[in-house]
RNA sequence: CUCCUAUGAGUCC
């Protein structure tokens, strides 16, 4: 079983997952009998490929076998459950834990954090000291970050002064802190942070930095911003490319297209490769300054140099010529999504057809949406509606009445 | 050997 154990480790850190299943039925098969780590590799494998299912499977079918596993099985498929935002089925695994340890609670309450309620976060971390565990920056960070996103400040407060106490405080504490703020629209107070993190000899990282120049940004703050910026290289930090798209954006809503593609220039110049972000992003503000052919020029000038943009910055493309009227070439862009292997998404279904639906060409919206759904059972309230504004505005009353008891009937709301 | 915390992009409303 070690041997196998191995080769199986070796098959599933390369992702030959099929391969591995295949060496696991034939030890069955020759008598070879698995052991706990094997089911903690397989399940493992599983839940780095995404695939919950076969990881709760392997679980399963390793306790019908008379398996207990152990704490680090047991942590693996919680972790995989967390990532698929399976919270109660993670919560279910931890109930019937004997033994925990710290990465238990780390798990869950990140997972819980991400997904679920506070509340339930803090009587983990209860939990967690009361099991004897100290709760690490780590997983006090993962909470304060979650009350950020709350907007209670004034919890996350709380825990970085209790947090600086103890002196466990981070980059990270502040970061999430500053970056919360600037979300919330409390520049001063993200900035108040950053000096108290300066003052108490923290050193802020990139992450900080773009964090408050895109707070900046999106507060029209441009010129605060490339202060921020400038502090940030007199200190010896360099953009990246996070940087740089955060600036890219901020040009881009402010209509300044020039400075944004000066910004491009800038970033190749110093080597710093643009990625499907800074390309999505600037396509999407030439598309609304109504430059799509200039967008949709860029989009082919990185294919042929080799860059594979994804599906976002395709679906600006898409959305930028459905806005200027030019849905033939929309149609093409719909295909070669596909041609390159990517699946359209909502976003895309919903920019296409909207922009069918009002160009009065309802009718391959409605085909779009009966593709749609051949792949999933409801294609959405929006999608629809959609349909209605466009079939009501060609005064096609009896067919959108058909179209909304076909959304009823789906299970969709109409408002 | 398992958790890996903080920053940027597209649609409709």
């Amino acid at each position: 079983a070690y041997s196998c154990n191995c080769l199986l480790g070796t098959l599933v850190n390369k992702k030959h997952l099929d391969k591995a299943l295949e060496l696991y039925m034939q030890m069955m098969h020759r008598g070879v009998l698995p052991n706990g780590s094997t089911y903690a590799i397989l399940i493992r494998g599983f839940s780095k490929s995404g695939n919950v299912k076969g990881a709760c499977e392997m679980f399963d079918e390793m306790r019908e076998l008379g398996f207990r596993p152990d704490t680090m099985t047991h942590n693996v498929l919680m972790g995989a459950l967390c990532r698929e935002r399976h919270i109660r089925d993670a919560l279910r695994v931890f109930e019937m834990m004997d033994a925990t340890n710290e990465v238990t609670f780390n798990t869950l309450i990140h997972g819980v954090c991400k997904y679920g309620k506070v509340s339930r976060a803090l009587e983990l971390l209860k939990e967690m000291s009361s099991s004897g565990f100290n709760p690490s920056s780590f997983v006090l960070n993962t909470i304060i970050a979650r009350h950020c996103r709350d907007r209670e400040f004034r919890e996350a407060l709380i825990l970085l002064r209790k947090m600086q106490a103890a002196g466990s405080e981070d980059v990270v504490t502040y970061t999430s802190l500053i970056d919360g703020f600037c979300k919330g629209k409390q520049i001063q107070r993200a900035l108040e942070i950053y000096r108290e993190m300066v003052s108490k000899g923290c050193s802020p990282n990139n992450v900080t930095f773009n964090a408050l120049i895109d707070g900046l940004c999106k507060s029209s703050k441009l010129e605060d911003a490339h202060r921020v910026l400038e502090e940030m290289v007199m200190k010896g930090y360099q953009p990246d490319v996070v940087t740089y798209t955060v600036l890219v954006h901020g040009f881009c809503e402010q209509g300044r297209l020039d400075g944004a593609l000066r910004l491009l220039e800038m970033m190749l110049q110093k080597g710093c490769a643009p990625d499907n972000v800074t390309y999505s992003t600037l396509i999407c503000g030439l598309c609304k300054e109504s430059r799509v052919q200039e967008a949709f020029e860029l989009l082919e000038g990185i294919v042929s140099r080799g860059f594979a943009p994804n599906v976002i910055t395709f679906t600006a493309v898409l959305d930028g010529l459905c806005k200027g009227g030019r849905l033939a070439e929309a149609g093409r862009i719909f295909d070669r999504i596909v041609e390159s292997g990517l699946q359209p998404d909502e976003v895309t279904y919903m920019a296409f057809v909207d922009g069918l639906c009002k160009h009065g060409q309802v009718d391959r919206a409605l085909e779009l949406v009966e593709q749609l759904e051949k792949q999933v059972f409801f294609a959405g309230d929006h999608i629809y509606l959609a349909l209605i504004n466009g079939l009501c505005t060609e005064q096609r009353r009896d067919e959108a009445l058909e179209v909304l008891r076909q959304m009823v009937l789906k299970g969709g709301v109409p408002n």
